[in-house]
RNA sequence: GCGGACAUGGCGGAAUUGGUAGACGCAAGGGACUUAAAAUCCCUCGGCCUUAGAGCUGUCCGGGUUCAAGUCCCGGUGUCCGCACCA
């Protein structure tokens, strides 16, 4: 069976070897047992089914891959599943464009997919796949809604939304990227409706402070969530108004700088406040103001040129107590209703936006404070004067000239807390903290998503399904002819009857935002066919993911929406914990040289041939020879079309091998640049490899490796000690997923043993240390190359599948070298090598430091200053 | 504007966290084997040099600390990323 020709033939022995693992279901977890600590749980995100894997799944399943076989070797009960995030648009945008369901076109894909996927040798239990858009496994999500609106953590309000009107569907903030829908690109416009929100800003100060506790995570990740969720320390407090329709007698603001406040010339409120609707109805002029407003996009470049606009109500201000007094307050375009109160005070000389509206609309400039240093004199400054605003940094010391005259010196951060405390102990107003995280949005107009398991009743109004009747089912009979939502236009799907009064009632026909779906499904793989969401009594023996891998492009939402439902299925009882994801990593994209011809036309790698090297290299339009120019290189894209399938590399080389070529070189958190010289060099690897154990194999057919007391020969010595010190670091690499320099000691390893020649004179115990040697070396490749590994494996005479074997005993002593090499430098440069026992004290090393002939001749007869000596580092002689 | 990261040969990158800079790989050049090619094996590969040496120089630029700096400190430059009318 196995060839035993001078060739590895993968396309052969990769089945072979899957099949192997299939029938030893070597992958598949038992997750009932007791033993917390013995279970590790890796998991990469699980991949949307568009159609194909692509070279960044690849390269995304190899890493989890590569960490789950490895901790497997080390007597760990690894849970290694994968599934699919299988709700979304672009099922139904194929729906409408090839006359075909959604669900049949996601099903297809994730056959293919799957298929794909095998040819890679993952690891992976597959007895726990799912896809998200399984009635089994949104029966349970539409579950954990129903427990989320028994807890409050979900609500419904109707507000002011992030409506796509390509998509047709409403986005959370966090899906609005630039003012345009992440998915469609289109320009989001702002409409009113009510929705379902999770209340996940009622998490905020958790969700940010438990940030500090995920040291596994990359502080850039953690940094992005810390400024998403936006945390700002400041002071809320009430201005008396005059001159203000009926009912309104005060406006509340909120500031970061209440150490400003007495530099305060205006108020404003957004065009979306309460007093500002009031003021529209009876005054057309307003009306027209907050129109035009409205019409200024929200579209990073709509905001660059909008100007500051304002609207003088008349209105005027004054703090209780006289302190600020006959404030103006206007209406303003940039002040925003959702954050902080919808209304400020401006404090021009001091804030820059301020400062542009005080200047357009003529306002009074203040300052309250200035440089140290400064002999400004005490007065109010016009705009003439001050033509930028003083705004410190915030460690910066700063002296005060209003209120206190003399010097009244304290950084920014201790002038906001006196602030606060002044407007306190005047009970003016109070310190209060606000966060820019906003409650998530959940419902979606669309089919292709979980139901959400309400009813509307007329007489009962919103009533929760009955757990009993979950899931409630997508209809299958849909139509997708008009745009929109099918689900409200279905002819029956909606009526039902209500849970509580038994009367007619309709059903809710928003479907859950699809990051729902991806919130919790780590969770479920520990029991994927539960009848419940989870079983509490195995959950927290899995939880938390103890490796999480992917792209970072999900920093923030999907890594957020998970830390949230975890807190909240923790408060329904469904596990117990709050952070989903001890480990995190975040692995670099794939990327590909790009061609373009004369015309602009992007040209498939496949459609072109180069030549030359370096600064000479030409590429040419395979088809008509003609000269294309070679583009930078990018994320492969099917726009740029520069995009390498994996089949077309297992295909030529085998699963192994592109598994090998995506982990070297790059470390995994940077983009790998996929080059075919590359690949094939790492396909030279595996054939070196499979050269080196086929040599050998006949020498050691009656020989095993040597035992820990035997005294070796030095050859047989020195490949023990490589074998060992090998050994370590690959498993150290391993650990710290430095996949990239685990293959660099790989590689040496090759080198090293590849040095010793086979040939008659070989003595026994040589041929017993690489018996050692080679069984290390395939064992130490394994993670990486687990079908070579196998054939090798076998060649060398073992009955076993090493993807079942225990990781190599390490010992520290074999490992130690007999004698090391210590640089010796003379003030600091390099100037000879002592070879001198590991063991040599320092006054030895310093004896024979100064006998070596270099050092003799430079010192010539003085006596050094100083001789450091850094035990199995360096030696420095200091004259 | 605010916040952050990074900068090492022709290229991707190592460097035990202050201790031999350039491991390992790719590309390139030379040689061996072969009728030839492929495959394989061996050698060279940061720069400089009328002194070819255990020589000088060299990790974005300019300073500093140290016996010793790619690594630490101060000041610049460049590139990339995140957020952004957030009060």
């Amino acid at each position: 069976m196995s060839n035993s020709s001078a060739r590895y033939n993968p396309q052969e022995a990769e089945p072979r070897w899957q099949r192997a693992w299939d029938e030893q279901k070597l992958f598949e977890t038992d997750t009932s047992n007791d033993d917390s600590n013995s279970n590790y749980y890796v998991l990469e995100m699980f991949p949307y089914p568009s159609g194909r894997i692509h070279i960044g799944h690849t390269r995304n399943y190899t890493m989890g891959d590569v960490v789950a076989r490895y901790k497997r070797a080390r007597g760990y009960n690894v849970l290694h599943p994968m599934g699919w995030d299988a709700f979304g648009m672009p099922a139904e945008n194929a729906a409408m464009q090839n006359n075909v369901h959604p669900g049949e076109w996601t099903y297809q894909n994730i056959d293919t997919m799957r298929e794909q996927l095998k040819l890679m040798g993952l690891s992976i239990d597959w007895t726990r796949e799912f896809a998200t858009c399984d009635p089994e496994y949104y029966a349970q999500q539409q579950h954990l809604f129903l427990d989320f609106l028994e807890n409050d953590l979900v609500y419904r309000k109707s507000s002011k939304v992030n409506w796509d009107p390509v998509d047709m569907t409403v986005l959370a903030n966090e899906q609005v990227i630039d003012g345009r829908g992440w998915r469609s690109g289109a320009e989001v416009e702002q409409r009113e409706l009510t929705q379902w929100f999770f209340r996940i800003s009622d998490f905020s100060e958790d969700l940010l402070s438990s940030l500090d506790e995920l040291e596994e995570w990359p502080e850039k990740v953690r940094l992005m969530q810390r400024n998403w969720i936006g945390h700002s320390r400041g002071a809320q407090f009430d201005f008396e108004i005059t001159g203000a329709p009926d009912g309104f007698d005060r406006i509340d603001v909120y500031t970061t700088r209440p150490d400003t406040i007495l530099g305060a010339t205006f108020v404003g409120i957004s065009p979306d406040h309460p007093l500002a609707k009031a003021l529209e109805e009876k005054d057309p002029r307003v009306k027209d103001f907050i129109a035009a407003c409205r019409k200024i996009g929200t579209t990073e470049e709509a905001i660059e040129k909008a100007d500051k606009l304002g609207f003088d109500t008349g209105i005027k201000a004054q703090l209780p107590g006289g302190f600020v007094d006959n404030l103006p307050v206007y209406i303003a375009n940039f002040i925003l209703m959702d954050y902080g109160t919808g209304a400020i005070f401006g404090c021009p000389g001091h804030d820059q936006r301020d400062h542009d509206f005080a200047v357009k609309y003529d306002l009074q400039i203040i300052d309250v404070f200035r440089p140290l240093g400064s002999d400004r004199d005490d007065s109010f400054i016009m705009p003439e004067i001050l033509k930028e605003p003083y705004v410190p940094i915030k460690d910066e010391k700063v002296e005060f000239i209003r209120p206190a005259r003399g010097p009244n010196q304290m950084t920014g951060q201790e002038a906001i807390n006196h602030a606060i405390d002044w407007f306190e102990e005047r009970e003016l107003g109070e310190g209060v903290t606000n966060y820019r995280l906003r409650d998530w949005g959940i419902s979606r107009q669309r089919y292709w998503g979980c139901p959400i398991p309400v009813v509307h009743c007329e007489k009962c109004g919103v009533v929760p399904a009955m757990k009993e009747d979950l899931p409630i089912r997508l209809p299958e009979d849909i139509d997708f002819e008009k745009p929109g939502n099918p689900l409200d236009r279905h002819p029956t799907w909606r009526q039902t009857t209500c849970p509580s009064c038994g009367g007619e009632a309709e059903r809710e026909t928003d479907t859950m935002d699809t990051f729902v779906d991806s919130s919790w499904y780590f969770a479920r793989f520990v029991t994927p066919r539960a009848n419940n969401p989870t079983e509490p009594a195995t959950i927290d023996r899995w939880l938390p993911v103890d490796q999480y891998i992917g792209g970072i492009e999900h920093a923030i939402l999907h890594l957020l929406y998970s830390r949230f439902f975890t807190r909240a299925m923790q408060i329904c009882g469904h596990l117990d914990l709050k952070e989903p994801f001890k480990g995190l990593f975040t692995q670099g994209m794939v990327v590909h040289e790009t061609y373009q011809d004369k015309a602009g036309n992007w040209l498939d790698p496949k459609e072109v041939r180069l030549e030359g090297h370096d600064s000479s290299r030409k590429a040419y339009k395979i088809e008509t020879g003609e000269e294309v120019s070679i583009g930078s290189i990018e994320k492969m894209s099917k726009s740029k079309k520069n995009t390498i399938g994996p089949e077309e590399i297992t295909r030529n080389f085998g699963a192994d091998t592109a598994r090998w070529f995506m982990l070297s070189d790059s470390p995994p958190d940077r983009d790998v640049e996929w080059t075919d010289s590359g690949a094939e060099g790492a396909h030279r690897f595996v054939q070196r490899i499979w050269r080196l154990v086929d040599t050998w194999k006949i020498r050691l057919i009656d020989v095993s490796a040597p035992s820990q007391d035997i005294k070796l020969s030095d050859d047989a010595n020195k490949i023990r000690q490589a074998s060992h010190k090998t050994l370590k670091s690959i498993g150290e690499d391993i650990e710290k997923l430095a996949f990239n320099r685990s293959i660099a000691r790989v590689h040496e390893f090759v080198n090293s043993l590849s040095n010793v020649s086979m040939s008659d004179r070989t003595t026994d115990d040589v041929a017993s240390a690489m018996c050692e040697g080679l069984d290390f070396l395939v064992q130490c490749f394994a993670p990486f190359m687990p079908h070579l590994a196998e054939e090798c494996w076998s060649v060398l005479g073992h009955k076993s599948l090493v993807a079942a074997e225990p990781w190599p005993i390490f010992s520290e002593n074999l490992a130690q070298d007999t004698a090391i090499i210590l640089p010796v430098q003379v003030n600091g440069k390099k100037r000879a090598e002592l070879s001198i026992s590991p063991d040599a004290s320092n006054d030895e090393i310093e004896a024979a430091t100064l006998e070596l002939d270099v050092v003799k001749k430079i010192l010539d007869g003085a006596v050094p200053r100083k001789i450091i000596v850094v035990p199995k580092r360096i030696v420095n002689v200091v004259c």
